[in-house]
DNA sequence: TTGTTGACTCTGA
DNA sequence: CTCAGAGCCAACA
């Protein structure tokens, strides 16, 4: 199995966040199709993300437009605020409207 | 090498 | 609408 392959993997979920514009959010699935991998696997790599990063992970949600954090479930306040400084707004149940929100990373790789 | 776990998603009831 | 199960890929022991 490949095994250098796996570091640009990383810095393509990296970098699709960081192309994120303020003010809009993605889901892992989403990421997950642009780079190759299962929604899994970016939930894994933000994981893995280091503090103090230039990657806006806040700005990465599940698919029911929740808001996720590690099933500890401390962080998560800490990601809602940041949103909030974002200009977005949370529905009664703390959901996000992807219809409105969700980023769109256009074309893949045909003309950028 | 296998087996388990994890910031998920989808389909069915 | 919500709840439950199966599938998915990658990292760690």
């Amino acid at each position: 199995m490949p095994r250098r392959t796996l570091q640009p993997l990383y810095q393509q979920i990296y970098e699709r966040v960081q192309q994120v514009q303020p003010g809009y959010v993605t889901t892992y699935g989403q990421l997950g199709k642009l780079v190759g991998c299962s929604a899994r696997t970016v939930g894994f790599a933000l994981a893995a993300l280091p503090p103090g990063s230039d990657v806006p992970w806040q700005r990465v949600i599940n698919a029911q437009g929740k808001v996720s954090f590690r099933r500890d479930g401390e962080g998560n306040l800490l990601q809602y605020e940041l949103l909030l400084a974002e200009g977005l707004c949370f529905a009664a149940d703390q959901r996000l409207d992807l219809q409105r929100y969700g980023w769109d990373f256009g074309p893949p790789v045909l003309l950028t």
